[in-house]
RNA sequence: CGGGGCGUAGCGCAGACUGGUAGCGCGUUUGGUUCGGGACCAAAAGGUCAAGGGUUCAAAUCCCUUCGCCCCGACCA
């Protein structure tokens, strides 16, 4: 490819939207451009590095037995009621109508359009297993589009479905695609980390999910430095350890805290460090008000107090009812004299010499001691895991925190969406019996940026060989007919080593061209320039390692394949 | 949807408080010189100052409304 024939709008400066590195550099490199929020296009060389990723998904799905489809994006809103979805999911759904006013969905996942397809096409068990999979447009009105292609309203998805007979059958269903995902990011050389997940609205009963480790990854996980144990932090459990008991000491004291309702104000004007209080958070479990408590240095997880509640709606009290059920304002909620039940985080059994909510306005009590001066209806694991805290599954390990870009997820759904659309086989013995789901998704515009998240410098991008939109930038750094003449013959050497070349034949200063070589971060960079052609040599650098070396013109190419493999 | 910020040339920004000529850098076009880390000289093009309304002799600037974009929270690949 030459340059001059092609589209690759550098930018000198940072965008004005950019705010983290993958995403600057994809603007920068002039891989994409924005649309509308949320919207991308992806022009030439952006659209050859995401091809790259979408064929190695390609050829690790089919390596593990997974068939290709294509699904329309445009679904018939019928289909999501069966699901009973076209609730859960509401918030996120495109809706369009066509000319007779019917109503249709873009789809924002296909769990419907499959189990449809299957449902009418297999019927025995001499069909099963089977997993489909599909690389296609998702559409989702996300509430936030975000950080380019990170989060956007539309977006490549590779997503798969498997359906078995049985429950040991989708254990192997779901462990090939678990497998092949590991492949996967690690062919795209991607640093992931494999953690427990919760299902959310996707519903079933387990899943994993493959997080690229990032800084400027949405979401939380935390690991153990012992053992194998990982967890988004949604549904990251810690260890409960016996409080170290210290006897109550004193009894609930009454001081004025004229002003200071939040941790910072209270910790504050007690002297007191936030591990010394306890947050009395008021919630509305399916409409009934209950509290949670936990230290003031932690943060209350909702997906665990709601598990602990049992309850199917839950959300923050609004502060009318607050105030109702405390006798005071915001900020001065205390469990002492408290009337609703209340649910205690684990981490606070036994602890004495808290200061808490007086249920008065501008007043807190000291010296208060949990299960003396207030009873919980239990003790349970309802704070955020965090760094320090004991592992949940070993005796010895501790959890460390980090960040991730999810950009895989995969689900065993059991018979969630096969009850709904029936999809029944007969089985050896003629039996009818339901199929088993699983189903699996790769965010493979998400997967290109992570990459770029996790390779880039100061300059540029570092694409690893295996999705760099080319392997090696050529560039002749004067413009005359020689030097070009030279560059020509090495893009045709590489060609038949099986290389692909970026020409940079612009009439640009050698400057120029390497600040762009640098930003676009082939691995490998050829110089055809005057001080190498005296000595019938050009220069070869990696991208990565800057290293650099002088090579005769003919052994190029074999030099490049050398350092590619 | 709640909170915060921003919309001025293709990109990055100044001008706004204190109303009166739309400006800077980069990029673009043409000509010339230059050619191993974002060159230099000369000339040129490019703007209904997000949109609509109001105040005023006069609005990029003050007021109101709307739209768009970005960031922080609840959702997800």
């Amino acid at each position: 490819m030459r340059w001059s024939q092609t589209l690759i709008p550098t930018l000198r400066e940072t965008p004005q939207d950019a705010e983290i590195a993958s995403h600057t550099w994809m603007l920068r490199a002039g891989l994409i451009r924005k649309l509308a929020a949320g919207l991308y296009t992806f022009l030439p060389v952006g659209l050859r590095a995401l091809r790259n990723v979408e064929q190695i998904i390609r050829q690790e799905m089919d390596r593990a037995g997974a068939l290709e489809v294509l699904m329309p994006a445009l679904q018939p809103r019928e289909i999501w009621e069966t699901s009973g979805r076209l609730q859960t999911m509401r918030q996120v759904m495109f809706k369009v109508r066509d000319r007779q006013d019917r109503e249709l969905v873009l789809g924002p996942t296909h769990e419907e359009v499959i189990t449809e397809l299957v449902a009418r096409e297999i019927h025995s068990h001499r069909q099963l297993p089977r997993t489909f999979y599909q690389i296609q447009t998702k559409f989702r009105d996300e509430i936030r589009p975000r950080f380019g292609l990170m989060r956007a309203r539309e977006f490549i998805m590779k997503d798969a479905y498997s359906f078995d007979p049985d429950e040991e059958s989708l254990e192997q269903s779901y462990r090939a695609m678990y497998d092949a995902y590991t492949r996967i990011f690690d062919r795209c050389g991607l640093r992931v980390k494999i953690v427990e997940a919760d299902t959310g609205a996707m519903g079933g009963n387990s899943s994993h999910e493959f997080m690229a480790i990032a800084d400027a990854g949405e979401d939380g996980l935390v690991e153990c430095d012992a053992c194998s144990y990982a967890a988004n932090l949604e549904r990251a459990e810690r260890a409960r350890r016996p409080a170290t008991v210290s006897s109550p000491g004193s009894s609930p004291t009454l001081v004025a805290t004229p002003g200071a309702r939040t941790i910072e104000e209270v910790s504050a004007f007690l002297h007191l460090p936030p591990s010394r209080l306890i947050k009395t958070l008021v919630y509305l479990a399916d409409g009934k008000p209950v509290a949670a408590l936990v230290a003031g240095d932690r943060d209350l997880n909702e997906v665990k107090f709601a598990r602990a509640l049992g309850c199917t709606e839950l959300g923050m009290a609004d502060p009318e009812t607050i105030r109702h059920v405390s006798g005071a304002p915001v900020g001065f909620t205390g469990p002492v004299g408290l009337s609703i039940p209340l649910y205690a985080d684990h981490g606070l059994e036994g602890a004495s010499e808290m200061a808490v909510g007086a249920n008065q306005p501008d007043g807190h009590l000291i010296h208060v001691a949990l299960p003396r001066d207030a009873k919980p209806v239990g003790w349970f694991d309802l704070a955020n895991a965090r760094t320090g805290d004991p592992c949940p599954r070993c005796p010895k390990g501790t959890l460390r925190e980090m960040r991730g870009i999810e950009v895989g997820h995969v689900f065993k759904l059991g018979v969630k969406y096969s009850e709904a659309f029936q999809a029944i086989f007969l089985d050896a013995h003629g039996r009818k019996n339901t199929i088993r789901m699983g189903c699996y998704g790769i965010g493979v515009t998400r997967t290109l940026q992570a990459i770029i998240e996790q390779c880039h410098d100061e300059e540029g991008i570092l694409w690893p060989a295996s999705v760099a939109p080319f392997h090696v930038a050529l560039l002749p750094l004067a413009p005359d007919a020689k030097t070009l003449q030279i560059a020509t013959h090495l893009e045709n050497a590489l060609q038949k080593a099986g290389l692909e070349s970026l020409l940079d034949d612009r009439d640009e200063r050698p400057g120029v061209k390497f600040k762009d070589a640098d930003l676009l971060g082939c691995p490998v960079r050829i110089v055809i320039g005057e001080r190498g052609l005296a000595a019938g040599k050009v220069e070869i650098r990696r991208r990565n390692s800057r290293e650099s070396q002088m090579v005769p013109i003919e052994e190029a190419a074999a030099r490049v394949e050398a350092f590619l493999s």
